[in-house]
DNA sequence: GATGTCATGTGAACGCCTGCACAAGCGCGT
DNA sequence: ACGCGCTTGTGCAGGCGTTCACATGACATC
């Protein structure tokens, strides 16, 4: 029950799942093109992901990422379709709106560049920060925010403050048209339909492994004891 | 119709996505035990950790933490409950590898400690860093990873060099006798069956941003083309 | 040109997860 | 003591994701 009219353009949307695989992947073809490599199996992509052979196949024929039946698939061909899903080819400048520990280092990390994510801009609410500068750039006041993104085109915003004012940096990067968020800070945010939060933390990740570890130790200790 | 011989301590698994959402609820129910409330209901929790009501309980059930029908659930009980599940309630104590950039914004997070993850020690493989004090702890060699974690109780270990050094950082870690690991290394790294890895990837999640992004902005160009 | 080998592409089954909808149960007010 | 309103606990159905297994098809060798 779609819409009748189905463009020919790579519209399909893909599986939230296949989504989050295909930066693995290009990760892997990436190197695999450093090396030389110019063609891959199925078998061979899914060692280097980490994942089913199987699942690599079928992920890669969302994208109509076709290989050749005996031979497998053209490294540079899956490295530019993958390349056009996340993000169309072009670069996706970033604001960062924290200057804190997490902030300092995040607008120091080389794989912001290299990924086709460059650093438009530092942000900071606190004017004892704003000013500085950290890793080449100043530090400039939230209020600049609207000009910051009008001005170099960002699409993508990073919050790295603290939990309290997470909620309010994100609706001044939603304010200033920003529709794609990464949130460093613990806390969860609420924001329109329109706007794609994705949520990364290290203190939710620690628990997650201390439920597993956790669970091992007193697996063994009734093991032990039964 | 249970099985017979069922053991009374907690420890049928838990659903993994179940797990993933705990943390979320501990955050907020701290935040409403520091405010004074004492009893929260599934609706109230649901809004805090951004999910549905019924999802709430449902997970709350696998704990067995029961409620009170018409009234709710009573909130230091889910604290507890929640918090022995995921680590059992004793500290977890924190091994870092690599002590660049984001090893020292690590370093430094204040929210280790207060979550039950102190840091019991730092390590590089780099000799001009190693002996350097950084928040407030000396920087030890790789090779002292085995006494660091002997003498401190370490669980869990952090990854935060570079890719290319990920999988011997593992290694050791492994070695030492780590079993929960947390990389933060775009890399991806292979590990005995019985070691938890979780990764946390920066250019990852950005990649998928990426894409919703520019399924967006194509949706547009053919919307307004068609 | 035939044949064997190899890897893709996909149908189908299974399991996990989510969310609805509703019955069961608790407490309070009268 | 009784009924009403509120909230829990859960059966069920739908959807998503993963994996197996196999048919399909390409290439190379003889």
């Amino acid at each position: 029950m779609r819409e009748p009219t189905r463009v020919r353009t790579g519209d399909e949307p893909i599986a939230e799942a296949t989504v989050a695989r295909l930066p693995v992947y290009l990760r892997g073809l990436l190197e695999l093109a450093d090396a030389g490599v110019e063609t891959v199996s199925s078998v061979g992509l899914a060692e280097l992901a980490g994942v089913n052979a199987a699942n690599v196949r079928k992920d890669l024929s969302y994208l109509h990422a076709h290989g050749t039946r005996g031979v497998g698939y053209e490294v540079s061909h899956l490295v530019s379709k993958i390349s056009f899903v996340l993000g169309g080819g072009r670069p996706s400048p970033v604001v960062i709106v924290g200057v804190g520990n997490l902030g300092r280092a995040l607008s120091r990390y080389d794989g912001f560049v290299a990924g086709g994510f460059p650093i438009a801009g530092l942000v900071d609410a606190d004017p004892a920060v704003v000013g500085r500068k950290v890793a080449g750039t100043v530090v400039r006041p939230v209020d600049d925010l609207g000009g910051l993104v009008a001005d170099t085109g960002a699409t993508v915003g990073i919050v790295a403050t603290p939990a309290a004012a997470a909620q309010e940096a994100v609706e001044h990067l939603v304010a200033a048209g920003i529709r794609s968020i990464l949130n460093f800070a613990p806390s969860v945010v609420v924001v329109p339909e329109h706007v794609d939060v994705r949520q990364v933390d290290l203190a939710t990740e620690l628990q997650i492994l201390g439920y597993h570890q956790h669970r091992r130790t007193t697996g063994e200790i009734s093991r032990a004891a039964g």
